[in-house]
RNA sequence: AACCCCGUGGUGUAACGGUAGCACAACAGAUUUUGGUUCUGUUUGUCAAGGUUCGAAUCCUUGCGGGGUUGCCA
């Protein structure tokens, strides 16, 4: 029994994605023989950068090719030229990538398949289930009917296969302007399902496609393109949000009414939503173009980038999809959630660090004037192979300004006049004495030291203490600046409907304190190492940082049970 | 309003006709040279009403509640 691995309450092993509806049903699906191994795909359209969400799809579909020995193909559903761009091809990669994932040869783009699809277009007209519709967009916006009225047959519903042959080349060939003909599927227009009133198939659009360039001037609609893509890439299992539940009925239809060399199956599951964050791309790019953030990779801004610049560890990310789980309910999920999955792994792998964000000063009366000693402190309790480290100590310190109380209650385990504290792994100090400014603030702590507590040992005498702070050497401190980040909105639906989410953006989701003082070590911190600041939070080096003006981001807090008690007002 | 989908503690998520479990959150305690971590314990749940069955969270019916769909976006 005690010889189980107990791998369940840390995050030593990458968590076992938990099964779901979507794992059922490939499990039965290979029983059946139906498939050998799954092949799935991330479709993303390049037209913004991933956020949160896109990762709970990744991990979906390239977890379930790890899981099974299939694989998992990158494919970018670039069908609206107007809207996408090379830098969100790049970002998406780097971004896949940084997650942990690999799509290997299998790198694709809807638009490789233009041509192909062009193809089954005219397949379509020629079995007379296509035809071009000369109508304006007004007019098959209205003879589209509503939601409980059948829609009209458009006057071109019946045109003759020669003719509409003709003018579908003569919309390729660039004859038209945009929007003054369409190519459209003729299915029902009294269908209950609206998707299924013969959809639009081909616009006319004259732009410049990132890939394509200016070979086309007709592009495929997604629903088009995408059942077909899968089926060319022989995908198993097409995975995709629920709002395209409507579409599988017309994602079926095109796989039956034409010759593809593949039979894919869309299943569908709920999108990712989160308390306090935004998952739209539209809203994001918002947020972004009206500079609200400083840019997509904004540590406030639960895009990858945004999460990789705050800190947030890849593992983690793929933690919380894990368990978060995959199912049809339209769930909310606890921002505490990714939290907890954010510190779970960086209480594992972060450095601990000593840094003081808002200083003041403590003199040792009784420590000799020019006196350095070095003492080891412990680089992390967790892992005992990161051994310790050397930290200055000398006359003069900085402390936390939140550890020293002028008038402290009982339960306050830090400095007050004539209380003692242990100064981690050095000494233990007792405050004799505080100087204020004239504003009444707090400005110097005299304290006197005990020489027979080095390393912060226990004394001979038995005297006993029950706080522990932290501190750096005011002569050997590097200054930084550091920034402390709060959930962007503080609403926990901002997305709702009906509200403008701009409305609650939090103003306070940026503080930046300069003047922090660091233990020496930090100088040599570099982009991506994990750290703790000791008693504080999680942080990172930023981007922005150089040698001369370090920059630090708080990935979390620390739990602080103590804040949380203060909170209460006990 | 028509069609489709979904309802399990505070929030999520398991249980595939047979003891309602887990995570997060909250609370209490133990340990602790981080008021961190770790450990222990506690509170709270099957939307409602009928039906099928020896037995229903699970199957059926109805109701209620929530989401999606009326782009030449994806």
């Amino acid at each position: 029994m005690s010889d189980t691995p107990s791998e369940s309450s840390s995050a030593n092993a990458e968590k076992e994605s938990r099964k779901d509806f979507i794992r059922d049903k490939i499990d039965a699906d290979l029983a059946s023989g139906l498939h050998e191994f799954p092949i799935t795909r991330f479709p993303p359209e390049p037209n913004g950068y991933l956020h949160i969400g896109h990762a709970k799809s990744i991990c979906l579909n390239f977890g379930i090719a790890n899981e099974y020995g299939g694989r998992c193909h990158l494919r970018f559903d670039d069908t609206n030229p107007s809207k996408e761009e090379q830098e969100y091809v790049d970002s998406i990669q780097e971004d896949i990538r940084w997650l942990g994932f690999d799509w290997g040869e299998h790198l694709y783009f809807a638009s490789d398949y233009f041509d192909q699809l062009y193809e089954w277009a005219l397949h379509l007209i020629r079995e007379g289930k296509a035809y071009v519709d000369d109508q304006p967009f007004d007019e098959i916006k209205r003879n589209r009917g509503n939601l409980t009225e059948p829609g009209t047959d458009s006057p071109w519903r019946d045109r003759p296969v020669e003719e509409n042959l003709a003018e579908f080349e003569k919309m390729r060939a660039g004859d038209y302007a945009d929007g003054e003909k369409v190519l459209r599927a003729r299915i029902d227009m009294a269908h209950a399902n609206l998707n299924m009133r013969d959809p639009v198939l081909y616009r006319i659009l004259h732009a410049h496609h990132h890939r394509t360039g200016d070979q086309w001037c007709i592009y495929p609609m997604y629903d088009f393109t995408h059942g077909q893509s899968d089926a060319i890439e022989h995908i198993t299992h097409s995975l995709c949000t629920l709002e395209f539940e409507n579409h599988r009925p017309l994602y079926d239809w095109f796989i039956e009414n034409l010759p593809v060399p593949s039979r894919p199956r869309q299943t569908e599951f709920a999108r990712l939503s989160l308390d306090y964050t935004i998952t739209s791309k539209r809203k994001l790019l918002q947020l972004v173009e009206e500079s609200h953030v400083h840019g997509w990779d904004d540590p406030r801004m639960t895009t990858v980038s945004g999460m990789r610049r705050r800190g947030y560890p890849s593992e983690a990310i793929r933690n919380f999809c894990a368990d978060i789980g995959i199912t049809k309910f339209n769930a909310r999920h606890d921002f505490s959630l990714l939290e907890n999955a954010v510190r779970e792994v960086l209480n594992r792998d972060a450095l601990r660090r000593m840094a003081v964000l808002d200083p003041i000063k403590v003199i040792i009366t009784n420590y000799p004037e020019d006196q350095v000693e070095e003492v080891d402190v412990i680089n992390n309790p967790e892992d005992e192979s990161a051994g310790t480290r050397k930290v200055p100590f000398c006359r003069e310190l900085w402390i936390e300004r939140d550890d020293f109380m002028e008038d402290p209650p009982k339960k306050f385990f830090r400095l007050g006049p004539g209380r003692e504290v242990r100064f981690r792994c050095a000494y233990w100090l007792t405050c004799q004495d505080f100087v204020k400014d004239d504003d009444g603030k707090v400005t110097e702590l005299h304290c006197t030291y005990d020489p027979e507590t080095r390393g912060g040992e226990n004394p001979p005498d038995g005297r006993k203490v029950k706080g522990t702070i932290h501190w750096v050497s005011a002569r050997h401190a590097v200054d930084a600046e550091v920034r402390l980040y709060d959930r962007l909105f503080n609403h926990p639906n901002p997305d709702g409907k009906k509200r403008n989410f701009l409305d609650h953006l939090n103003p306070y989701s940026l503080e930046i304190r300069t003047s922090c003082k660091l233990e020496p070590a930090l100088a040599e911190a570099v982009v991506g190492d994990p750290i703790q600041f000791e008693r504080i939070g999680y942080f990172c080096v930023d981007p922005d940082s150089t040698p001369e003006a370090p920059v630090f981001n708080r990935t979390v807090p620390l739990r602080d049970s103590w804040a949380r008690e203060q909170q209460r007002g006990n």
